[in-house]
DNA sequence: TGCGATTATATCGCGAACGATTTATTTTTC
DNA sequence: GAAAAATAAATCGTTCGCGATATAATCGCA
């Protein structure tokens, strides 16, 4: 397949031409160029997506979490188990609703936002691109996110 | 922030503005796509991505399945059993070289290929994006990832 | 030749991630 | 106002994914 070309029908079947695979493996990328900065905060880099989710408004039910981060109430709840065993936030029920579960930060939980503060520039720096173009790149991608659970 | 704008410094923090969160929730997107596609085929995503490259190439090592796919033997060493039980392929220890096993495809993994042969195509569709536009974007990931793991 | 270093795969423990189901609460409906 | 429907979390079983380590085979070199 010359460079410009369209993938004829035998190379939709090569994993190079794979959006998925590229998304997929780029994802893995990222958990590894994020691990080191996150070990000094003792997360990992799903905790560190909800702590940024509670940082930017504190005090949200498991299901609000969910919308935000496109995850189960299977994959919250143990997650959430060890943030709270770790000290970084509170689960208490809902007193209006029981049913619900209200998650907070705690002192440390919010103390721990300022030891965070580097890493998104460590990450942005770790992409070598440049921020007009990460925002582009990111909206393209939502935009497919979109498009597929549709 | 307005739309054209570059992040502020405290926009940095929030979950929306994270090229990272972007790929990571279109991945999950796609496995969700996938999902009834591989269903009929009796194969998970990952299971899926290790069939596509042995479609491409029989009678790979793990490591060279490992390469491509950017994972590890702790995680291909399992998946391989599971494929293997499901009589899709056959794990041999090289004769010349005994620490090297080979993966290799059954009668029944190749005839695979054929009822798999229309998952690229839905995919596609699931994307809502044209061919050309797919080819970019794969492309932008791709170098991406190689800028993430350099 | 033989022994230390390297390489290839496997094993183990842990943390996601999901679908299916369960439990508990609230809301709706008759 | 009680039974039925809906909602919110939690639980369970399975699969991925990794790092650290173990095991086994091969290589390098004195």
């Amino acid at each position: 397949m010359a460079k410009a070309d369209l993938p004829s029908s035998e190379d939709l079947m090569k994993l190079d031409n794979f959006l998925c695979f590229a998304i997929y493996s780029a994802n893995h990328a990222f958990t590894r160029v994020y691990k080191p900065l996150l070990d000094a905060l003792d997360l990992t880099y799903p905790q560190y997506l909800v702590m940024v989710v509670l940082w930017e408004k504190d005090d949200q039910t498991v299901g609000s979490l969910g919308e935000k981060l496109f995850l189960e109430s299977s994959t919250l709840t143990p997650m959430l188990k060890r943030l709270e065993a770790m000290g970084y936030i509170a689960r208490v029920r809902d007193k209006t609703d029981e049913r619900q579960v209200r998650v907070r930060l705690t002192g440390t939980g919010k103390a721990l936002k300022e030891k965070a503060s580097g890493v998104p520039l460590g990450i942005a720096d770790a992409t070598g691109m440049e921020p007009a173009e990460i925002v582009r790149l990111k909206q393209e991608i939502a935009a497919l996110r979109a498009s597929l659970l549709r």
